[in-house]
DNA sequence: TTGACATATGAATATATGTAGATATAATCA
DNA sequence: TGATTATATCTACATATATTCATATGTCAA
């Protein structure tokens, strides 16, 4: 059934955000392409577990890579991604602020 | 660190929707709240695997639930849960009828 | 109170995913 | 050509997750 591949596609989309490092990855490329070689200090990372995880961004189309000498730089394919990391990030926050609130009124 | 914690936080969020039994049971209740007697034949699982997965929703807060006599109703916490639900259908749509050209250009 | 019903929980197993280390590849430069 | 560098890939292991079956819980009605 053709609804249940799209589903499981748009899991796939959700899983590959699913991850702190993947998410640092995209954090990196907010602001435009970026070399592996900023990006390994930047997420703090394994060279080998980095390159990893730029895999699974690259295998589901988030970002995409390119060669220049010796160095490989990647760059994020749609950002409309980003307008699903910050609608997350307002989720969180609600959240955050809803516990703080109801903290605050169990200690009045 | 607190940044590595909303990460994690993030990650989580975007790991509760990364499974398509749970974007069923988020579909379902799109229009209101719901009866887990109804999202079970929805969705097309077994009773208790539903269940599990509505646990997961309810722990991350994305939806919550209220016995009504039998019955257990639940309905999401936040919609804007569909905003990012909506958004990652908009970057499949694309992916697809980039892909769709991309064919066709090769068959001209 | 007993039985039937709706739902949740727990345990066991199968499968997927993350990580690190070792190694491979590909580009550059001497 | 051989050495050096940046990145990718492979393998093995550890951990997380999904699924199923069996059972528990809580509510209603007879």
């Amino acid at each position: 059934m053709i609804k249940e591949r799209i589903m499981k596609i748009k899991a796939d989309v959700f899983n590959t955000l699913a991850h702190p490092l993947r998410l640092k990855i995209l954090e990196k490329l907010r602001h435009g392409p970026c070399c592996v070689c900023k990006i390994i200090p930047y997420v703090d990372g394994e060279q080998s577990n980095v390159s990893h995880h730029l895999a699974v961004l690259r295998n589901i189309n988030i970002v995409k890579s390119e060669k220049k000498g010796l160095e490989v730089w990647y760059e994020v394919v749609d950002p409309r991604i980003f307008e699903l990391i910050d609608i997350a990030d307002q989720l969180i926050i609600r959240d955050l602020n809803q516990s703080r609130s109801m903290l605050q009124e169990m200690l009045q």
